[in-house]
RNA sequence: GGAGAGGUGGCUGAGUGGCUGAAAGCGGCACCCUGCUAAGGUGUUAUACUCGUAAGGGUAUCGGGGGUUCGAAUCCCUUCCUCUCCGCCA
């Protein structure tokens, strides 16, 4: 969520840069600064009631006291219009703020400078690439016949147990899995990240604080009976810790790492991409998360491109990395680069990792705060990221090392899987 | 699930209708004093909105919402949450 008092001072600006993200931003601006003026205003004269009004009953209960009960009771009577007064505007000016946070939860946040233009993933500009396609001669498999074959994932019993994209993990394949988890989070907290294991449902609260209310409501699974949220990342409940909270400026950045499953519903997503461990409905996913200062906030965005970069590096994973343009980025998000690995077997760039900086949009909704030397409270800058998600992740193990002998474990994985092979 | 208790500032905790934005203690900060370590003294210390160049002023906030009253942390209603005991259970 923007601040108010930045569109008002900022409005052509804000426009222009939204433009990039394809959102015309003019009339709700405009609406919203106008409701704006039209709350200050009626709060002034809220205000300027309710002072008349407690310096009236202050004189009251002054003129009670001094037995002068007969000149209390004619200053009582000039109470209620006070009275009817204040309650009509503050009815008034509830209905204001109201429509007023109404507009701007509906303003996505502003895009970075560099932020390029552009209408959909194809428009997202790659920075760089690295790391070799392995050459599979014309025998390569996807990784569902593979996992199939090795008895490592099920989809069916998945689906028998649950439903689609649910899939079940055994045998090497729920080892590997672990390992992957082991390992994530083991570099994270080597890169100084602190470990934590949040909850995997929250509240509304806490999926307002990261946006994900109410603009993707659709996309959570929802347990209505307790009115909780299963995590679609564990970016929510991360993140939620610090939602109210004013942290000293020295206590900056706040590094989180945590490993969670992730339940997303994927309505709307049916056809496109959902093979196998490509898109599902349950996944695993270490998150990153750092709360830092506005000044540093993009130092910090590069250095968690880095680490990410240095683990996919690791793995020997052939991957480049996207800055997305504007018609791509999260409604919530200043700048993102995502990380996409390339399977080869399916010959194609798969997406495992999205980190972003959201500025303060955040954490404004959070109200995140730090103080500063002057003594006042300003919003943190919020920052997370994917380091990494599994599923496309393993797909891609089990792709690009697939062998006649079966799949190699990499390198780095095999003191966490304790095999080398997959057979 | 049944019964009960309770939600007050960074924390502990007082406060049953007006001078209480809130005692006291702890903690934090600043200064002073003290020849080590430690202790002591004085002051200060909430957040948001709003008016103001500022100094400073106004308003709101004692879980949330509503009500009674000239006036509510204090009384009433409602809702959420937490804790304790019992039951069930990993």
């Amino acid at each position: 969520m923007l601040q108010v008092a930045y569109l008002r001072e900022h409005k052509e600006d804000v426009i222009a840069r939204l433009a990039v993200k394809n959102f015309d931003a003019k009339s709700i601006i405009e609406e919203l600064i106008l409701l704006d003026e039209k709350r200050r205003q009626t709060q002034a004269e809220h205000d300027d009631t309710l002072a008349e009004s407690n310096k009236l009953s202050k004189e009251i209960g002054m003129l009670y006291k001094s037995g002068n009960s007969e000149e209390a009771n004619a200053k009582k009577a000039l109470t209620a219009e006070l009275k009817e007064k204040s309650k009509q505007l503050n009815q008034l000016l509830s209905d204001t703020q109201d429509s007023l946070h109404e507009k701007l939860v509906q303003i996505p946040n502003i895009p970075h400078d560099s932020v390029p233009a552009g209408n959909s993933d194809e428009d997202n500009k790659v920075i760089s690439q690295e790391g070799e396609f392995p050459d599979l001669g014309n025998h390569a498999k996807p990784h569902w016949e593979l996992v199939a074959e090795k008895n490592i994932i099920d989809f069916e019993l998945g689906v028998k147990i649950t439903g689609a994209g649910f899939p079940v993990y055994r045998g090497k394949g729920a080892k590997l899995q672990r390992a992957l988890i082991n390992y994530f989070l083991d570099k994270n907290i080597d890169a100084g990240y602190e470990e934590v294991m949040p909850p995997h449902m929250v509240n509304e609260a806490s999926g307002f604080g990261t946006g994900q209310l109410p603009d993707k409501e659709g996309q959570m699974y929802h347990v209505t009976e307790d009115n909780l949220y299963l995590i679609p990342t564990a970016e929510v409940p991360v993140t939620n810790i610090f939602r109210n909270v004013i942290l000293k400026k020295e206590d900056l950045p706040i590094k989180c790492t945590a490993y969670t499953p992730c339940f997303r519903r994927e309505a709307g997503s049916y056809g496109k991409d959902v093979r196998g461990l490509n898109r599902l409905h349950q996944f695993d996913k270490i998150e990153i998360v750092q709360i830092q200062h506005p000044d540093e906030s993009y130092k910090t965005l590069d250095e968690m491109v880095a680490h990410v970069a240095s683990i996919l590096r690791e793995l020997k994973l052939p991957f480049r990395i996207l800055q997305l343009c504007g018609g791509d980025i999260s409604f919530t998000s200043s700048l993102t680069y995502d990380f996409e690995v390339y399977s080869a077997a399916q010959e194609k760039w798969l997406e495992v990792s999205s980190v972003s900086n959201f500025e303060s949009y955040q954490t404004n909704r959070l109200k995140l705060r730090y103080r500063d030397e002057d003594k006042k409270t300003k919003l943190c800058h919020s920052l997370n990221g994917s380091s990494l998600a599994l599923p496309r992740v393993l797909a891609a193990i089990i792709e690009n090392y697939q062998g006649a002998d079966g799949i190699h474990i990499p390198e780095v994985l095999i003191p966490y899987c304790g095999f080398d092979k997959i057979e």
